[in-house]
DNA sequence: TAAATCTACTTGACTATACAAGCATATGCA
DNA sequence: TGCATATGCTTGTATAGTCAAGTAGATTTA
């Protein structure tokens, strides 16, 4: 298992753990063509078979692409691409483009209206502004791995970011741009406590 | 291996298999008093010895709890309960209540500081506000398993959120709150894309 | 036809064993 | 004393084989 052994391996194939190359097979068909969301993957008999391995090996990568949210493993029946939606768990304001980096998949946006609109009664009544007050209204369309995954649609008081519209939600998602101008809040944060232990000197 | 072979056990510990059982039991020693941070751990060995499975049934749960967080493992040194820091990765606005849950600990917070003050002339500039304007001022304490661990300064703009301060942040942290109440921004999701799949009928 | 059973394939989990690699300490030599 | 080496501990990774449990489809039976 020294890494000189199987030098001869292509050298774009960087982990030499076998567990690790299986793991980065499966990733790459994940982030490629191959494997759509809820398409079947292979099994781990045939995993063991294009690989060499043996299964507990092929079943550790397996494993930890599931915990990393990846693939959806159902016993009895096989292992699936999983889908790319898992928006918004429970606090629904998660930077997208995180989420989506996370999963070691791309992410770009596609900006459909960026423009100022009068508020309609629903959203000033929402927003405590007058009906007919400007807001600033941006629908963006993000995709990962080039498909459309979400469709935001936005809306976002002019008096709190006044320079909203001038962002390029191209390069920045909305999320990100509004919590780095925006002057709603602001806390300071003195980290950390409990007297370090004597064991952390390493 | 059969679960009824060892029902004799406490009914207390639920996971019926072995691997659950180990990362169980260190959880709970990891939220309680033993293994403070930074601490040595049991090795593999030792927990081979007190819970009678296999070295690969320990490895397994010390490495799921490696992912997740909870403990540091170094080869050729052994594993040491993690410390509790790991505070604003990159977005430094994660709600530290789920942080905290999120690794299987408790958090409580007390609150210091919760009253209206005038706005210094830094936290005015930074507000846009004139100096000496009326702005909330909160210090609240964050415990994790009752070891102060985030001393949290916070200043809020009135004009956003005007019930601040009648929040008990006790039971709610300054971050969920404002994100429930402020009405800064919106954005309305429709999810999903991409058409699905045909083997997702399952 | 309809229900029950059987079979094949899948993932879930465990064991015993083996070797590699990293680190700390003890030992021996100059 | 000071440096090099050896020993023993630790985790990292892999192997082959085994049994359990869940699912789906084919087969058999009533």
């Amino acid at each position: 298992m020294n890494f000189k052994a199987n030098a001869s391996s292509a050298p774009t194939t960087m982990p030499v753990a076998p567990y690790a190359r299986v793991k980065q097979f499966l990733k790459e068909g994940l982030a490629g063509e191959r494997w759509p969301p809820g398409a079947l993957m292979p099994s781990e008999a045939e995993l063991v078979a294009q690989f060499g391995v043996s299964r507990v090996t092929v079943s550790r990568a397996l494993r930890e692409l599931q915990s990393e949210g990846l693939v959806d493993r159902v016993q009895g029946v096989g292992t699936f691409a999983a889908h790319l939606v898992r928006v918004s768990s429970t606090l629904s304001i998660r930077d997208l483009h995180e989420e989506i980096t996370a999963r070691g998949h791309r992410h770009h946006a596609a900006v459909h209206v960026a423009k100022r609109v009068r508020a309609t009664a629903d959203v000033a009544t929402r927003f405590r502004l007058a009906i007919g007050a400007p807001i600033f209204h941006t629908l963006i369309v993000h995709f990962e791995n080039d498909v459309p995954l979400q469709c935001e649609n936005r809306y976002v008081n002019p008096a709190c970011a006044p320079d909203y519209l001038s962002a390029d939600f191209t390069q920045i998602t909305p999320t990100q741009y509004l919590l780095q101008v925006a002057p709603l809040w602001e806390a300071q944060y003195s980290i950390e406590a409990s007297a370090p232990t004597a064991q952390e000197a390493r």
